[in-house]
Parts: C-alpha cells; sequence; structure tokens
DNA sequence: CGTTGCATGTAAGGTGTTACATGATTAC
DNA sequence: GTAATCATGTAACACCTTACATGCAACG
C-alpha cells in the first residue's frame, strides 16, 4: 500500500485563491466526467486500471470509452487541474506507470457538473431493434438467431451487474454505485425478457404468414 | 420465389458486370442502413420527411440523425445505387424538393444488412444513471429532481409510443415496426418504473444518513 | 408582417474509434 | 519461449453535430 501523497497541496495555487465563484466551469465531454467520476470513487488510478474499471461498472449505464479516448481525457483533466498525476516507477527497474488521483477542485467541478449542467436525453443506439424494425427484409431463421443472442448478452450482462451489486452492497460508501447497479439488474432483466416476448411475436407472425401461404397455395 | 431481378442493371456499371456474387456491399455506418430501412418502408420521401419520420419512430430505439446528416447520408446511398432521387416542382413556382426512393439494388444491401452483418452490442448512454451513480457528489434536492424529470421523461415517450403503436398495428405491412413499437412501450414503460423506484431508494439513503448524522449530534 | 414550417445544404470542429508502435512482466 | 496481461501513447480517420446561409409558403 502506497503513502497517500497530499495531492491537495498541488491544486490550492491553480485557481485565484480567495475567488467565490468558481464559475467558469467548462463543458467538457460527458466522457470526461465519466474519468473524473471514477476517480472521484477511488484514491488513485492509471488509465489501464479506469479503462478495465469502465468495462465492469460504466459499461452498463454508460458506454466504456476506449483507452485511447481514456488517456485523452486524463491529460485534458490534468490540463484544467482536475486531476493530478505521478510517476510511479517499480524499485527494480525504470519501468513507470502514471497514476491519477483527482484534486479538490476537480471534486468541485464534478460536484457543479452533476448538480448544475444540463441532463441529456438518454441515448438509445439499439442495433437489435433496428433489425427487428427491418424484419420484412430478414430470413426469419436469422432474425430469430438475432434476438436469440440478444437475449444470451442481456443475460450475461444481468449476471454481470448482480456480482457486482452482490460484491458492493456491503459498504455504505458504494451506496449510489449499488444503487445504480440494481437498476442495471433490473434493466437487463427487463431487456430480456422483452426480447423473449418479441421473438415470440415474430415467431407468431411468421406462423401466421407460412398458414396464409399455404391457404393461397391451396386455392391455386 | 425471389424474382431475382437483376438489380445489376442499375449498378452494373459500378461493379463487374457479371459477377455472380454481390459481394462487395461496403460497410456503411448503421445511420446509413437506418435511412434506407426507412426508404425500404415507404414510396418516396425528401429528406426532410425522412427526419419528421425519424424523429417518432426511430428515435425510440435508434437515436434521430440530423438534418444534415440524413442529407449527407441520402448522398452516399444514391453514390452506391442504394437510392434515387427525384426532383419534384410544384406546379406554379420552381421551388424544388427531392424525393428519394429505394432501388432494388438498395433493398438487397438493406436485406444483406439486417441477415450477415455482425450485430453491435446495444449502446446506452445514460447519463442520468451516470449522475446517480455520482451521488456522493450531488445535492440530494437536485438528484431528485434529476429522477423525478427522467422520470416525466419516460413516461412521456411510453404515451408516444403508445400512440404510434395503436395507430400501427391494424396494417399487416407494419408488422414488424409495430411489434418493435411495442417493445418501445414496454422499454419506457420500465424504465419509468425503474427510475420511480431508484428515487425512493435514495430517499431511504437520505433518510438513513440524516438519521445517522442526528445521532451523532446526539451523542455530542 | 412576423413566426412557424418546409426544404436543402455547407463549413468547421469536436468526439471517439481503429490501427499501429513499443516494451516490460507474468504465467504456462 | 510464447502467449497474455500490463501499460502508454500517436496518427489517421470516420462520424456526427452545431451554426450558418438561403428562400418560399402558410397562418395568424
Amino acid at each position: 500500500m502506497r503513502g497517500r501523497i497530499p495531492s491537495a497541496m498541488t491544486d490550492g495555487a491553480a485557481r485565484g485563491a480567495h475567488d467565490e465563484e468558481p464559475q467558469a466551469i467548462p463543458d467538457l465531454p460527458t466522457t470526461a466526467w465519466a474519468v473524473l467520476g471514477m476517480l472521484s470513487h477511488a484514491e488513485e488510478l492509471s488509465g489501464y486500471d479506469l479503462k478495465k474499471w469502465a468495462d465492469w461498472s460504466l459499461q452498463f449505464f454508460y458506454w466504456s470509452p476506449s483507452f485511447s479516448q481514456i488517456y485523452a481525457e486524463l491529460k485534458r483533466l490534468e490540463k484544467h487541474g482536475y486531476a493530478t498525476s505521478r510517476t510511479v516507477v517499480s524499485e527494480d527497474g525504470m519501468r513507470g506507470k502514471r497514476m491519477y488521483a483527482i484534486t479538490a477542485s476537480g471534486r468541485e467541478a464534478a460536484a457543479h457538473w452533476v448538480n448544475h449542467s444540463p441532463v441529456e436525453a438518454p441515448v438509445l443506439k439499439h442495433s437489435v431493434m433496428l433489425r427487428a424494425w427491418l424484419g420484412h427484409l430478414a430470413e426469419p431463421d436469422r432474425m430469430r438467431e438475432i434476438l436469440t443472442q440478444h437475449i444470451d448478452y442481456a443475460e450475461k450482462m444481468r449476471r454481470r451487474a448482480q456480482i457486482d451489486a452482490d460484491g458492493a452492497d456491503t459498504n455504505p460508501e458504494w451506496a449510489y454505485p449499488s444503487a445504480v447497479l440494481r437498476w442495471c439488474v433490473r434493466h437487463y432483466e427487463a431487456e430480456r425478457e422483452f426480447a423473449q416476448d418479441l421473438l415470440s411475436d415474430l415467431d407468431k407472425l411468421a406462423r401466421q404468414r407460412t398458414r396464409r401461404k399455404s391457404t393461397k397455395e391451396h386455392k391455386q
């Protein structure tokens, strides 16, 4: 374990000292706030750590940025004085690793974003539903396969979220993340259920079409 | 079945003429296929029409591209021979308007995309949940307000989807879109419900914190 | 006679991805 | 010894948005 560098020490000087209103909080992309938010939940993290963590938490309700994006955002956050970094060198060799920590002004900015920035509408890009919407162009078997795979995906996500939710909810410090994780569990559960019902709707539809077709052939 | 129209007719010049496998279907961004998909559901539409329609259908499960994006995609689709356009001039004046229609090869390409392109994982960018995940930084009242507004949003979307679902489901031609719309109705219903439950979770949490704080004060 | 809707597009710029480059460490 | 994981970054490019420019038509 690591000896708790005073990150607050460095960033007091950054702003105008006795300024009452910090005001000029730039509107960074939501991704930047997401990364800063992850930092606000931890002591110190590397870019690599952040990516891994994003993959198993953020991922469920907000997408996980790529490595390069995370490194870029970290640079930007540091430029704004919202994060500090220090290079950690292992005792033997000279392999370096950059650990980031949120600063006091970063915490303030993140809080400001949460409390005062306009809330963007949730973005849903559901390519499975898009394909279902174009069902008239699809081969029924393929459509069924797509939906079946989506059901598996939703179930996998639900299970992962469930594991994380179970792991987190003992510690009261994680109350908010774990409440959100429970939301995620239910979300993916619903996702699975709705996809299952859509699947049987489409099966019914296919049967009707087959019946109608065979009736027609009969008439002929 | 399959009248197997030589879509080659229109785009034969582009390809190697007597190529058996249509093969070279370029992987356009999903937005392009979404636009082409809308065209596949209609006779003829202008860019403006497409935007309006995207706002009340695609919007529910896939985001609605901006006007400029739609116009750009239409140009691209036409370049690939997937859509044709004609200029419509009103009899009196010379105000022009460009109407687009899907071609046979466009229909084929769209079908190919639905049936054979790898299905991207659904993208969810839920800024409300992100804020809740950062609840430790938020003012409780503001957090409550954000969730309440989200509940209203979800309810508004549910209602809109419901209206469209009711309108569509008579015509058997719209079976797939209307099945997806029913999915949307349930999705937004669940979204509202989960947000309501999260709201009361957080309220409970806040009450616990207040209690603990006052206990502490009592001890002092 | 001004606002809203119809209608199309360009230009600039931000957001974010993939592919690539590099190299050490750990595990089998 | 070679594969996977840790670890960081650059460069090129695709995607998509906003702001702007333009102009007619209809409604009040």
